[in-house]
DNA sequence: TCGTTTTCTGACCGTATGGTCAAGACGCAG
DNA sequence: CTGCGTCTTGACCATACGGTCAGAAAACGA
């Protein structure tokens, strides 16, 4: 490598650095605009204010309103497609969809903003993520599915439809997330409390095992 | 009553006519439009032009944009809530849960717009129906919980809780139509067939049922 | 200090949107 | 036909939005 080369790649550390600083200031501010306005409502000045920074320095890290949008949606589907870790390497449907249960409501909590924005991706007929539905998704989901059914076919569960069960654990978990709020008003007005966080997982764990033949 | 009264009652039922025909036709197209497009996504000319009408004839009908909104919004929770039907009137819980699920199913398939609209509406926090939150929805949640508590009480199910219990049954009934197109790229890009749809009716009953110590 | 690259930002532009309005069409009772 | 209330609609307006741009400022290596 010769020395240029070298120093070039120190400067573009260094440049990486701040540009790194506000694509997270900017893509944090956007995330959140953008679930709780949708793609639509939202407009780029709300999310320059939340961020803290003039609209035109937006433009400057994401092009256009939509790509700022793609790369919100692409970053929660990574959180989401790691929790897939929770359910491999066990060896049985209590571990491995207990902790799938754990990972996807422990998602929820953290990331309440990105699941939101996911799920109005996937209402409104996933315009900017079809691809990943077709592709990793799907991969993603024959794979679980072969995994439950070997599970059924060793008989450590009933035989239900495998499908059915992953569509249940994914509602069931998101909903903690993007009906947060009708949760929230239910539990007057106030935020699920530490306790009542555990109390949640735990009746989702029990009621689904139970239900499975896996308790 | 006089005559003249009649007469108005009369052309006042001719009017009415055209004018219900009219809403319909701008509510049905009005849901369908803020469903793919939430709401500020959506535009009175897309409407309009769905609806097979001018722009300008929508806000003969509704003043604006947000009172149009609000009476999509509204006729769905209505719809909603009648599912609750299913869940009184029964004396144990596979009879109440299940016709509740198969009720709600049912609402998932016929009404994915509403469905829709009535999601990504709570998920930003339900500026427009706050109130049915903390009344209508807070009164019939606590009155299901009764219930159910009862069924606990009378050894007819298994001590879960009551309330999360609720929070899966909606969180899984919606998912089929909130994330319906989700559901339909796994399916090869197809709709869910007649059997298919039965097959998850089956699935969630079978799964929630024997969960809560009720099959 | 100088030169270069990157970052920042106010001012600006074309367009699309929600909403208005006035004029007319239509239905209908007298 | 006439008069009256309901409905229809093209044209129009003010505003807000996404996006652009030129030039200033800052960062940084030499």
């Amino acid at each position: 490598m010769p020395p240029s080369a070298q120093v070039t790649r120190i400067k573009t550390a260094r440049r990486t650095e701040i540009r790194r600083e506000n694509e997270r200031l900017i893509l944090d501010a956007a995330e959140r605009v953008f679930a709780e306005a949708g793609f639509g409502g939202a407009t780029m000045q709300l999310i320059a204010d939340l961020a803290g920074l003039p609209k035109a320095n937006l433009h400057y890290y994401f092009p256009t309103k939509e790509a700022l949008y793609r790369r919100v949606v692409q970053n929660i589907f990574e959180i989401w497609l790691d929790a897939a870790s929770s359910f491999d390497g066990a060896d049985d449907p209590a571990t491995g969809i207990g902790g799938y249960i754990d990972a996807k409501m422990e998602i929820s909590r953290r990331h309440p903003f990105g699941s939101k924005v996911w799920a109005a991706e996937v209402m409104q007929g996933a315009p900017v993520i079809q691809d990943y539905l077709e592709t990793t998704l799907k991969d993603w989901t024959d794979g679980r599915i072969r995994v439950i059914q070997g599970w059924i076919d060793a008989g450590k569960m009933a035989p239900i439809n495998p499908r059915h069960l992953l569509y249940m654990l994914w509602a069931t978990t998101q909903h903690y997330a993007d009906f947060g709020h009708q949760i929230e008003t239910l539990n007057h007005g106030k935020p699920l409390s530490d306790r009542q966080w555990s109390d949640a997982k735990a009746s989702v764990k029990a009621i689904i095992l139970r239900g499975i033949g896996a308790a």
